[in-house]
DNA sequence: TTAGCATAGCGTACGGCGTACGCATCGCGT
DNA sequence: ACGCGATGCGTACGCCGTACGCTATGCTAA
């Protein structure tokens, strides 16, 4: 097989490999990771596979098993490695207000990395970075006065909160990237396919469906969001009072 | 190929593997929808293939192609399947009552459906079962004084909210069920993987971590439903009296 | 300097997946 | 009796995750 083994004008003949000369800085979990989360934005959850993750950092496939168990350990990570991505509020905030920035920025993070925020929608995935917002709405919470029992519902309820609403407005734009049609075709797809539904039998559905499905902006968000926290605070308030 | 064209004897040597003469009831979308639930239920996500779900109705895989275009259909046809079993509450209740009735209900659904539930995650699954719901949510908080373009957002709240929710208390048993662990088994495992976490730099986590694991009840998710839909109260009367 | 060895990378292969394609079978209208 | 559309299915293809074992590399001890 080596080179030694042809006559040698038959080694002229075609172009050495070039043994890869390029240093090629090794493998580790961070750079899979960050490919991965690269992947994922460009090609989606279904175009994130070994092969392709291999290929984008010049590897075999199966090299990347000497760094992570099995794919789902590493979907795991690309998902915590998302949160990192958030930022948590200067210090001297009103407990509402404080609140309120981690869910916004929360979701802004979710809403630039659409597929990995789908993907967190499936796994359970609590790592540093996870625990690292976590830490700082529970803190924040038991500061402003909640029972440790409520803090923990309350933190429960905003993060559940967001990722439902992300998960809503994503989706449909997940799809669409999925399926390779333009926003255009989506949106008249879904609407004949709506068409074809029996409307008629939903009278409010008929007229309001285009709104729920359309909504470009996070004032929707916004609206339930606040709704929400002036709930925490009657409750806040009530247990301070009593 | 036909028996009549191997000697006799031959014939004797094999049992005829007697021509399957069970009446075998046609391939329908709703057969075939409910037995993929079925399968989901029992199987998990993953337990779910083409080939799986033509095995539990007797049939070969491709056979289910002359129903549904394509697997993704066939979840999306599941998932809204989930939404018909979703009560409306009785006429007459005041609308907070109401509201308050379908997320619970919804919740039990999805809570008995786990596996679904992820699914629902994921996809966005728009049929007229989901459709009956959104109608009886909508219609309410119009009624109740809701302008249209609040009502919308209320609605799709309280729906990101109750899913968001259930997302968060199922994937761990959704993720017990994919690993074939006990739930015990499972639970001393998310312990030592949080004892290898820096939780020191955690303190209010090291505390209450426990706690946002192990709701097994339902407390924590009416805590937040009830803290919405006093904001969404605080809202409507606003609107109204405004 | 060299021998030995742990470790990172990778080539091959296996079983399972979704599903395109074309043939067999069956029931019904003529 | 006879086509003919609808339904079921056998085969096959190109992906997927990943187990296994070889090779190349660089460090450590002699």
């Amino acid at each position: 097989m080596s080179p030694a083994e042809h006559p040698p004008f038959l080694g002229a003949w075609t172009d050495t490999p070039e043994p890869d000369t390029s240093p090629r800085e090794p493998l580790t979990r961070p750079r899979i990771v960050a490919a991965a989360m690269k992947v994922l934005d460009r090609h989606g959850i279904d175009g994130l596979s070994m092969r392709t993750l291999a290929e984008e950092l010049h590897t075999a496939a199966t090299s990347l098993y000497r760094h992570v168990h099995n794919k789902g350990e590493l979907l795991d990570l690309t998902v915590d490695a998302l949160m990192a991505e958030v930022q948590l509020p200067p210090d001297g905030l009103e407990w509402r207000a404080s609140i309120r920035a981690v869910s916004m920025n929360l979701r802004a993070v979710l809403m630039s990395h659409r597929n990995a925020a789908v993907l967190r929608g499936t796994r359970l995935a609590i790592g540093p970075n996870t625990l690292r917002v976590m830490e700082y709405v529970c803190s924040r919470l038991l500061a402003a006065g909640f029972s440790e029992d409520d803090a923990g519902a309350a933190g429960a309820t905003v993060f559940n909160y967001t990722i439902g609403c992300v998960l809503g407005e994503v989706l449909p734009a997940a799809e669409i990237e999925a399926s390779g049609y333009t926003w255009e075709q989506f949106e008249a797809e879904m609407r004949t396919r709506v068409a074809a539904l029996p409307m008629d039998r939903y009278p409010v559905m008929r007229r309001m469906f285009p709104m729920l499905l359309g909504h470009h902006h996070s004032a929707p968000f916004e609206y339930g969001l606040d709704a929400l926290l002036d709930g925490l605070e009657l409750r806040r308030a009530a247990a301070a009072g009593g």
